[in-house]
DNA sequence: ATGTCTTTGTGAACGCGTGCACAAAGATGA
DNA sequence: TCATCTTTGTGCACGCGTTCACAAAGACAT
């Protein structure tokens, strides 16, 4: 099962708390546009800025990877980008491969951030013949079969799963048997994977139905008893949606014993 | 994963965690796979297992929407369903625009997981005239003068973006004055909106950083001083990159006075 | 009714992440 | 050399999220 997280062994003296791993990319992008910019140095307080976090959680993170700042000073640009890329393995040539050249599969080869940040498109995996051979993004497509050989040759360790829900557990498990130890998934479905290898997902219905969660409460909440935030004209709008359920208000009682349950979803 | 909040500074007493809202929707989806298959009850272990969480955790979130379920039974499907549905805002029909219809945008607007859940896709909006008109997903582009208009006729609150970088603030500040106060980001850049405006932004490139900063640690970390983590054969493939760095193992010590650093990151 | 068995709902403990606030470090100028 | 000013690095407290563990609730059988 995916689940089983066993216990960090005792004291991880060495770890980057896993907070801190996800913005450092954040960081990196924009020491980046100030490497382009000349900027030599950048102070917490700016960087911060640019990244959009608290400065203090920035120094804490920076202060994870060692002790790269001069106080008085600042940052030096190009020393914190060579640090960060080196913590993130930047530094290093990264061969992925990509399993599902759909609609999605193909806006991903064709998006260039990939290869920027040492990423390179080892290559482009689907299982519909009539599209092998065919070139996306200057990279022919391959076929399914072929995936052990082309992940063995390449030495890859991460993939891109952007094939439909149905197929994504199965093309997991035979990127994983075959040596990937890092996933990124964009099908809507659970992956589970053995200990040792990591999954991320992008899940684009997730996302918006969070924000509708959100959007719903700045609607609705107008008459609450705590505090009242939330002025903005924004409110205003979010008041209006196109179409409010007329569910009785009622409803937030006890559960009806039999099927009154109302048809909702269609899928 | 996605991430990204941008307000919250009140004490919110009635609110459910904002971990569990994120969880909610992996929630629906599996309960919507059970009720398709006529499930009439489900254990919160089995539920659990089925979303790929700890099943005490479910439980817990589940208390914050109310006691929904039956001690020695279960869930109701259907009626969690429901439930959720109504809690995360998909009973209602949520119009959404589309802003940049490029590789990306044109791969999101033919996405079926936007109408399954009450999201419907409003309009698709572009600057470039030669796209103005042309369907995508069956849906004609709109030119990028009628944003607001668009908005406002069909009372929008939930915007995504698709555009490049360098256009993406300028079409967020659009939005958000014409009434939008929900932002789902694609565009690898850090929005800046005023309060009671929700961003959350989906960002390739950093989950791929992540995932390589977790496969650098397996593939390096074999002889570190701490627990010795990580066995699986996974390990083994990943200990052989295409190009290992060859860096000195001294780098860890002090800061190089002057520009030594190595010049890496192309852009 | 009563007992047994299953599963929920939650109290409590714990660990992680965040942000404040400040001492220490170092630059800069007189 | 010394004083001042800026900015880092971090100790500390707090709140959120996770997980364990178990009493209570209810189904079901007898
Ligand atoms: N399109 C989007 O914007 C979007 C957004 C979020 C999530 N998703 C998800 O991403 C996935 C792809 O979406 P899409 O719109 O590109 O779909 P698509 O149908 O256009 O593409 C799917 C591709 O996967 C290939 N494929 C099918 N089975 C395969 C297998 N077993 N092995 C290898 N390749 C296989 C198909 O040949 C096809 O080329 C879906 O799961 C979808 O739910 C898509
Ligand atoms: N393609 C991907 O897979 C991918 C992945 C992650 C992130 N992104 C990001 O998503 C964005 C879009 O990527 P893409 O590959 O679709 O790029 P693209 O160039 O194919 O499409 C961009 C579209 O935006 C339109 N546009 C430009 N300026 C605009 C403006 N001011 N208002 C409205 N529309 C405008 C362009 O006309 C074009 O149609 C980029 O920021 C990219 O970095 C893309």
């Amino acid at each position: 099962m995916a689940t089983g997280r066993t216990h960090r062994p005792a004291t991880r003296s060495r770890g980057i708390p896993e907070a801190t791993v996800a913005r450092l990319p954040l960081y990196l992008r924009a020491l980046t546009a100030l490497s382009e910019r000349s900027v030599p140095t950048v102070s917490s307080e700016e960087l911060a800025a640019a990244a959009g976090v608290n400065s203090a959680k920035l120094r804490k993170d920076f202060s994870y990877l060692g002790s790269y700042g001069t106080r008085g000073v600042g940052y030096d640009v190009e020393y914190l980008v060579y640090q960060i890329s080196r913590e993130l393995g930047l530094t290093q040539d990264w061969p992925i491969v990509m399993v599902g050249i759909g609609n999605l599969g193909a806006a991903l080869a064709n998006y260039g951030g990939f290869a920027s940040r040492g990423f390179r498109v080892a290559a482009l995996i689907d299982a519909d013949p009539s599209m092998v051979g065919k070139p996306v993004a200057g990279i022919p497509v391959q076929y399914i079969d072929d995936l052990e050989k082309i992940i063995e040759e390449n030495g890859v360790s991460i993939g891109v799963i952007a094939t439909p829900a149905g197929a994504a557990q199965q093309v997991c498990d035979r990127l994983v048997a075959a040596g990937v130890s890092s996933i990124l998934n964009f099908a809507p479905t659970v992956l589970s994977v053995p200990d040792g290898v990591d999954v991320r997902k992008v899940d684009l219905s997730i996302e918006l139905q969070i924000l509708a969660f959100h959007e719903q409460r700045k609607a609705g909440e107008d008459g609450g008893v705590g505090g009242a935030d939330l002025p903005s004209a924004a409110a205003v709008r979010a008041a209006a949606p196109a179409a409010v359920a007329a569910s009785p208000a009622s409803t937030a009682g006890r559960k009806g014993p039999d099927g009154d349950v109302p048809a909702v979803m269609p899928a």
